[in-house]
RNA sequence: GGUCCCGUAGCUCAAUGGAUAGAGCAACUGCCUUCUAAGCAGUAGGUUACUGGUUCGACCCCAGUCGGGAUCACCA
């Protein structure tokens, strides 16, 4: 991720280019500079790769390095310093070392994220993220927390780039499934409820989830004992006919089962918003299935009406989506009821409805990609403008170092478990430590929370969305190495010296890059590099929708500080020039510590 | 079977078509009288699944093979 700027188009590259275009030999074939960060083993922040223009020049790499020895030092920043302190041609590559001129004018600029005052001109959109969405009959677990986290931390990502970013999720609280869970606890539930069962609602009805499975595997066994086939069992058993009835009944109205129905949503609401509250992630808008699902009809009316749908003899509504690579898809049953595609197209043009969105992100798995690929046609199909801006933010299966989640195992990670057990963790390594033994239960409850959820989070996090990965329950507790609690205590430390320079006022707040400390530490150049890297890799994360970017700048700049920390003085520097340089270095490490956490959703605790 | 995704150190993950493929964990060595050792420095670990092709240059692009996963419901 290197950082490319108008003082580098303007000073190194256009000069560049009009030096190509004087050189007789290849006048005609006007060479096109391909730039790449210096590795870190070489001299050198910015390579020029020379394999393309030797070659177009007729000239060895070698060759061309050599000329282009003459010209480096003619660069110039505006106020006639040079911009180049060295130049270093290995085989193909020329590694150029910017000069401190460069790297003062750089920390003019400043590094934090403003998109008022960017190189580029801005447009902000209107965003509608979308995340989450789970169903209502069973509590979070370890897949939606992955996408939680990723729906989140692209709401912060883009949103901090100057985006509206509107955060919606759709409910899918119709259906069978909750009826189960309806029906379970009417035959078994005692008419008890989460409060006096003791019980998170979203946990108590995921009970009755499970009991119904369990009552309809029995009653399937005894069916198959009589005699009937697999097949016509699953299909007859009493307490699955029983749940499709009341699914009727919640069709018609039926103020019974509406009352229940209600009765049994709220309490799922109740502890997913303690979940989401933990998880320290929100909501601007829910979409309930239950009230869009209806929308969905309409459209594929009017799509009927405009001859884009056909309807089969058995009055089924499908579309062909040959012409696009994709299959025919029904749209409506016999019946005239809906299917969930149904759903998400009513839904979609609600949202556009309701936010005029520019673009709109389903963070969805990717089990999904054939189906957005549909839904995405359908809506262009039926004309939408808007269609074309829809993307689905699909991410890999999270599994465990076993294999699949699987419920029916229970191996399925819970996610109120997750957090307590990070929690849990990242207490008893509090208690050990004779820091913070000044601080309350509450406050080091706290901390433990945060320093738990950065593990988590970080561990998530930190791998590119689109693939799928393994959770190691072992690895994502471990508070050391590439973790979410590494970058937190680089913050830490940064935060004591910090405090500790405010109350010595040590800082006398002079220009610190003034040339008076020119002699710097190869750690200190390191920093400054690290923050001109954070504003094009937040801006690659929101481009590419993948968080993992800023994991890595948090990872890289903290392991950067560490360096710097361990060969540098800064307090205890003589030198006052020296000491204010470090000082400053060390308050922008910080606030960009914060700022990159703080993307990922990760707390920056002052002290742990 | 059709379509899509994936295959990198023992494990988990990195690497805009560029340099000697990098981190962390696990293993082994050093470093706390020194601004927070949740740290730093070092050792070891690779035929990037395999075979061909394109290219000055391929983990990356193309074709094929093998292996894994997902999806192709009048389920959601």
């Amino acid at each position: 991720m290197m950082e490319w700027n108008s003082l580098l188009t303007q000073r190194l590259e256009q000069p560049l280019l009009a030096w190509f275009a004087e050189q007789a030999e290849w006048a005609n074939a006007q060479p096109r500079p391909v730039w790449q960060e210096t590795r870190p083993e070489f001299e050198g922040e910015i390579t020029l790769v020379l394999f393309g223009p030797a070659k177009q020049a007729g000239l060895s790499p070698a060759v061309l390095a050599e000329r282009l020895n003459q010209f480096w030092p003619t660069l110039r920043m505006e106020d006639g310093s040079p911009l180049l302190s060295q130049a270093h041609a290995v085989g193909g590559f020329l590694n150029l070392s910017l000069s401190q001129a460069y790297w003062r004018w750089r920390w003019s600029q400043g590094y934090s994220l403003n998109h008022q005052g960017g190189d580029v001109e801005f447009h902000p959109e209107t965003i509608v993220l979308e995340y989450s969405s789970p169903n209502t009959n069973k509590p979070l677990h370890l897949g939606h927390v992955r996408n939680n986290l990723l729906g989140d931390s692209m709401y912060r990502i883009l949103s901090s780039l100057g985006h509206r970013v509107i955060r919606v999720q759709v409910i899918n609280d119709r259906g069978i499934h909750i009826c189960k869970s309806m029906l379970a606890w009417q035959k078994f539930g005692q008419g008890q409820d989460p409060r006096s069962a003791g019980v998170k609602g979203d946990h108590w009805v995921g009970h009755f989830y499970v009991e119904f499975e369990r009552a309809y595997q029995d009653q399937i066994q005894e069916l198959v004992g009589q005699g009937r086939s697999r097949e016509e069992a699953e299909n007859q058993a009493p307490i699955l006919v029983e749940a499709r009835q009341m699914l009727q009944l919640w069709e018609q109205s039926d103020p019974a089962v509406v009352e229940l129905w209600k009765k049994m949503n709220a309490w799922v609401y109740e502890g997913f918003e303690v979940t989401y509250q933990r998880l320290g992630i929100g909501f601007d808008r829910n979409y309930f299935e239950s009230e869009t699902y209806l929308l969905g009809k309409s459209l594929v009316e009017r799509g009927l009406q405009q001859g884009l749908f056909r309807r089969d003899e058995s009055g089924a509504v499908w579309v062909d989506l040959q012409d696009r690579g994709l299959d025919s898809k029904i749209l409506l049953r016999s019946d005239g009821t809906s299917v969930y595609i149904t759903q998400d197209l009513g839904t979609a043009e609600q949202r556009q409805h309701d936010w005029g969105f520019d673009r709109m992100i389903y963070t969805v798995a990717n089990e999904q990609d054939y189906h957005f690929k549909v839904l995405f046609a359908i809506l262009d199909k039926l004309g939408f403008p808007w269609a074309a801006r829809c993307y689905h933010l699909s991410y890999g299966m999270v599994d465990l170092p076993q294999g699949r989640m699987k419920s029916r195992e229970g191996t399925v990670v819970d996610a109120d478990d997750l957090m307590d057990e990070v929690q849990t963790l990242a207490a008893a390594k509090l208690a050990e430590s004779d820091k913070l033994t000044h601080l309350s239960d509450d406050q080091k409850s706290t901390l433990a929370l945060q320093i738990g959820l950065a593990a988590l989070k970080f561990y998530l996090l930190k791998v590119d969305p689109t693939k799928r990965m393994v959770y190691n329950p072992v690895e994502a507790l471990d508070l050391q190495g590439h973790t979410g609690p590494f970058v937190q205590y680089a913050h830490a430390r940064l935060s004591s010296v910090l405090a500790k320079a405010s109350s010595e006022n040590a800082h006398k707040a002079t220009n610190p890059l003034t040339p008076a400390y020119e002699n710097w530490h190869a750690t200190e150049r390191l920093l400054l590099r690290q923050f001109s890297q954070w504003k094009p890799t937040v801006e690659a994360a929101a481009k590419e929708n993948n968080p993992s970017h800023v994991a890595d700048f948090a990872y890289g700049l903290a392991t950067a500080f560490n360096r710097f920390y361990h060969e540098c003085p800064v307090l205890q520097e003589p030198d006052p020039e020296a000491r204010d340089f470090r000082l400053a270095l060390c308050r922008q490490a910080c606030t960009l510590l914060k700022e990159s956490l703080g993307l990922l959703g990760i707390a920056a605790p002052e002290r742990m």
